[in-house]
DNA sequence: CTGAAAGCGCTTACAG
DNA sequence: CTGAAAGCGCTTACAG
């Protein structure tokens, strides 16, 4: 293995020299600059990172937690993260974890072991943040849940209002002409940590607003963020509440599986039943019928999410929270009550 | 920071017997064994995993190197292997690449900078294996390629017979009555490396056993493994040659979006147009029609490449290329042309 | 069974 | 601008 040691011997200069042209220290001059490199080059050396990291303390890659594996949501965020910050010359590693773990505590495990330079959390409990998360002294990014509130230095976060989407989400179906509406996703804990708990919210505002009663036992199902999810839930809800003519899922993959549930049934979308999505991941754009959904700007959030972790570990910026704009996009697969004598023709 | 000199002095040894107690070398007191334990619970220490890898030379995390972000098939896979591998107590770390960038010189400046102690390549071009693998000198697994004839000293293969499973699919569309058939998907590329084109030699024999002509020109569009990719090249392919009635994706992904671009053409699945994928996706079981596939077996691919890559890095066992079934699962999507009779009602 | 010590490949004051 | 040297936190012969 090349090492720092046999540049320095082959280019004539000491380790110390080659070792502040590999990092751009300004106190070079040209000559050894161009020399070093180009043994570097010659040599096709790679400093290694374990030592390089070992002296510099704290720090590797900027660690990626991905909190549920079956979630095509989370890994479109991924991907532009990754690749955002590879760009920015950053290493990046990524933790897939189960929906229902504890990220805090896994972090705090890698902070420990690891010293990663940051954390960007895709997805958040924000119960765990609150327990844990003191133990973890590097900066850290939630997306897709707001941290607002809990007062942490190194947590900065952004998401789509998750309040207001819902409230648009309802408002929509209502204008629609629906009065009887499920929703199915997230889980039933009353804690208001877990992802879909602020969307409920804003479901029930929406209610409210309309003088709608919303009944969480027959119009409600919690679900995995998971097509096989999506399935039974619906499956549960449609079978418990036949009065139900529109769903929403709180997510599009449980949407995606609501659909093919309600298909199974027997029932066609969105003439008998009508899907709401949230998200707009690639697939909604892409099935059939086309699924109708809250789109999140993932662009919107990864940028951001990368840029404040960034500033945050070269510049000590300080914490942010944000929220990032949606929109509703309409697809094929809701029903427009107003209009029901349009509707003769199938498919 | 805690570290295995505070461990040591804590515990009244030395951190040479610390050290072995973490790495659990027999020659340790159990008196010593029990106390240091004691002390590192309390201190909730866990070693500094540069350091260790530093002195360890070659070996960090196994890294997995998945090829093409939206190819939902590979992510079912990495996600077994990640799961694995964590459970036998590998770090691993993920590093996603384009479908077209060349995923062994990757590896190769990764062995220089990390000396990771393997790679499984989740994909990957045979051309890039025989250029430039000599570089790497850990144990590889290449998972949904075959290596075999490469005769490479650090590389395993796992992976669907993807000439004959490609037989079986177009068999399958002759069975039912198709002969004018359309494949998608791969590269238009001649050179015999790249995903998909052992399939396409597949294909070929099967027309060919049936005396059935294969126009590459008017038959077969190239596509990238994304939903994009199978919605453009369906469209031009159905639009170049009207006469088609069953179109063969090289991957669900591409599928999924092929029977997206037939329904906006303003045609039925199956009715007018049959769709075949190839992979079994999670999606291709929810998708409406649901998706016939050709299902390769990701658990078995998951668990052969992990237990190679254990087994070679740390029995130094040899390297193997071995083919796992495949099965043709029948959903929604392609019609029996045998009995055109029965299939009056729509949908 | 245990400790003292060398050394993994780097970075960075310190001195010149 | 450059070099010699200390030290990052570990592991592992070596000696006892």
């Amino acid at each position: 293995m090349t090492t720092i040691k046999d540049i320095a011997k082959l280019s004539g200069y000491s380790i110390g020299t080659v070792s502040r042209v590999i990092n751009n220290h300004p106190d070079v001059s040209e000559e050894a600059r161009r020399r070093v490199q180009e043994v570097i080059r010659e040599q096709n050396f790679q400093p290694n990172s374990n030592a390089k990291q070992l002296k510099q303390q704290s720090n590797s890659a900027i660690t990626i937690i991905v909190k549920g594996n079956e979630n095509m949501f989370f890994e479109s965020i991924l991907e532009r993260v990754q690749v955002m910050l590879k760009e920015s010359g950053e290493d990046v590693a990524v933790a897939f974890l189960d929906e229902y773990a504890n990220e805090v505590q896994t972090a705090a495990q890698l902070c420990a072991s690891r010293k990663p330079k940051g954390f960007i959390f895709l997805g958040g409990n924000l119960e765990f943040f609150r327990q844990d998360f003191g133990k973890i002294d590097v900066p850290c990014v939630l997306l897709t849940n707001t941290a607002e509130g809990l007062e942490l230095k190194n947590l900065s976060s952004y998401t789509t209002d998750d309040m207001e989407a819902g409230r648009a989400a309802v408002e929509y179906l209502i204008q629609m002409g629906h009065t009887h509406i499920g929703i199915i996703g997230g889980s039933a804990s009353r804690i208001g940590s877990q992802i879909g708990f602020r969307r409920m919210e804003g479901c029930k505002a929406a209610f409210d607003q309309h003088g709608l009663e919303f009944d969480e036992n027959m119009q409600y199902e919690p679900s995995r963020f998971s097509m096989a999810g999506g399935y039974e839930s619906a499956q549960r809800l449609l079978k418990k509440n036949p009065k139900i003519t529109a769903v929403f899922a709180l997510g599009d993959t449980i949407a995606l599986g609501a659909m093919r549930a309600i298909k199974d049934m027997g029932m066609s979308i969105p003439e008998d039943i009508s899907v709401l999505g949230y998200d707009g991941i690639e697939s909604s754009r892409y099935s059939i019928p086309r699924l109708s959904t809250i789109r999140q700007d993932t662009d919107m959030l990864a940028k951001k999410g990368v840029e404040d972790i960034l500033l945050r570990i070269n510049y000590n910026h300080a914490v942010t929270d944000e929220f990032i704009n949606f929109s509703l996009v309409e697809g094929e697969s809701v029903r427009n009550l107003n209009q029901k004598r349009k509707n003769a023709k199938k498919q």
